[in-house]
DNA sequence: AATGCATATTTAGAAAAGGGAATATAAGAA
DNA sequence: TTCTTATATTCCCTTTTCTAAATATGCATT
């Protein structure tokens, strides 16, 4: 149950949800993420803590880099079956058009570095 | 988007899981449901329109009491993927055990009547 | 009409979640 | 070591959510 609600309250966020739908896109590092989102880096890095404690975000340090990716869900059920179904959701959804589109230009090295 | 988060957060409250868990054995009215939960009957009101909303359940009345049951879900998908997942979720959590077996006790009539 | 009963709504207080600025941490570069 | 940079954490504030008592509504019965 606990598991369940986990994965339930994370999914229940639209900025988590566009954070998902981006990573259905590819691997992306913290600041990449809030920059596409307009947010500050402190509130991306939350929402990823919080997504990747639902189980449903894995990262790996790549030097002072942080990627973020979809998990496997291999260990959470729940977090598997939304995955797999968020694929084929909203996906007309024009929030998310914008996202998808504009991701390409959301690049670390020119992004992040000031 | 909206529909979806609406459903997400429904669905990320522990007591409106137990809601839908014991609407999948049967029609519940609300004196029923707050009796087997242990709360005010205004918190589960509250609740129920907000599962209501999100297109999780309808009801529909019967002269003084107000029968609630899971909604078909033809019109919101997310709703009806939820509550077919729901179905074969968490059914061994001893939470969700203990409350299937109080539910034949929980009887309108012998309950709500004062 | 008038009363009783099940449910909905309002109200108010407490707890949790969200946001960002500021600070801390960790890793690479000098 | 010292400096820089990307991310994590802390702190404080605002907004939302949850809870239940109190009140309102709506139907049924008398």
């Amino acid at each position: 149950m606990k598991e369940l609600i986990k994965v339930m309250k994370a999914a229940s966020e639209p900025i988590r949800i566009k954070i998902l739908k981006m990573l259905e896109q590819r691997v992306m590092c913290v600041c990449e993420i809030y920059t596409m989102l307009g947010i500050a880096q402190s509130t991306a890095s939350k929402h990823l803590k919080i997504l990747e404690d639902a189980g449903l975000v894995t990262s790996y340090k790549d030097g002072l880099w942080v990627n973020f990716m979809l998990a496997d869900g291999r260990q959470n059920p729940y977090a598997s079956n939304l995955l797999g179904n968020l694929k084929h959701w909203i996906n007309e959804e024009p929030a998310i058009l914008d996202l998808i589109k504009e991701l390409p230009n959301a690049q670390r090295t020119l992004i992040c570095r000031k």
